[in-house]
DNA sequence: CAGAGGGAGCCACGTGGGAT
DNA sequence: ATCCCACGTGGCTCCCTCTG
């Protein structure tokens, strides 16, 4: 969000609101492949990669809806949506789906169209798609977690990535790292450093050996080195992309977009070019 | 004995989420 | 869109213990 040019500039609200919405889409795809896999379930057609906002939720029994689906993701968890779910006999299919079970004018049908044949398709599509679903809602919602729920160990910000960075300059340069090593090349207090490294020596086992001495030596694990080369790619991708489209713009310098008002830069204002839409 | 680690606590800051 | 509150995080200080 602070590195890609085109969301860099974006107010504080615009920011927060792109974030709760990849949240939200992350959310809504981890639910329904865990639940049905990565296609609509009833057709095959629309996948959960490229399609995910084709998906709706569905009732089986318009009845026993409760609340509004349009705010399950900003409201409840993954495991809280799954228990709506079961409780309200609801399911994730593609809009071409919910259009055929959401069919009002079923008990007029015959008053609608002249022909049999087409009566008869229609009807027919009808309760295929009524009882796949009455099928797909009787699935175990057990297996649901809460992937996003905040994680009370640890969270990655910008200077766990200073002090990652800073043992993989050290490894390179054959220096022991410690804690005051780590200071010196990152700026951070010495005290920093340690108290740092001791909190949350636990998660970070996963990433850095702990030689525990006097002074203690840190090594990146291999799991460390690829997730700094990883950290360090995605930057540097967002930040060196081509401003194809900024060509004419005034400010456009070489690589870079020096906009720092929304209402500066047309891509930026009218959300063109990002993956979602701002006012969605 | 100096320097390093262990651990508790304080404070500032950023973020998420609710209310309006 | 904005404000407010709760909470997590991390820099830092202080004091104690351990080690070479």
């Amino acid at each position: 969000m602070e590195s890609f040019r085109l969301t860099k500039n974006l107010s504080k609200a615009r920011k927060r609101s792109i974030r709760m919405r990849i949240k939200n889409r992350i959310k809504k795809k981890y639910l329904i492949e865990t639940l049905y896999g990565n296609k609509c379930l009833i057709c095959g057609e629309f996948n959960t990669k490229d399609h995910i906002r084709t998906f709706n939720f569905c009732y089986v029994d318009p009845r026993r809806k409760t609340c509004q689906a349009s705010d399950l993701f900003n409201t409840y968890t993954c495991s809280e949506i799954a228990d709506i779910l079961e409780k309200e006999k609801g399911v994730y299919i593609c809009s071409n789906c919910h259009t055929v079970l959401d069919m009002d004018y079923y008990d007029i049908i015959e008053d609608i169209y002249d022909s049999e044949e087409i009566i008869k398709k229609v009807k027919d599509d009808y309760h295929r798609v009524k009882n796949r679903i009455e099928k797909i809602s009787k699935i175990s919602l057990q297996n649901i977690k809460d992937p996003l729920t905040k994680n009370k160990i640890f969270a990655i910000r910008e200077n766990v990535i200073v002090y990652f960075n800073a043992i993989y300059e050290l490894s390179q340069e054959n220096i022991n790292i410690t804690n005051k090593s780590i200071s010196k090349k990152s700026g951070i207090d010495y005290s920093g450093v340690k108290s740092f490294f001791f909190r949350r020596r636990d998660f970070l086992k996963r990433y850095i050996n702990f030689d525990i001495g006097s002074p203690t030596i840190y090594k990146l694990t291999q799991k460390g080195e690829n997730f700094v080369s990883l950290i360090n790619y995605f930057r540097r991708h967002f930040q060196t992309l081509e401003l194809n489209e900024c060509v004419d713009c005034k400010y456009r310098r070489e690589n870079e977009c020096i906009a720092n008002k929304p209402d500066q830069c047309p891509f930026i204002k009218s959300g063109t070019h990002l993956p979602f839409d701002l006012d969605e």
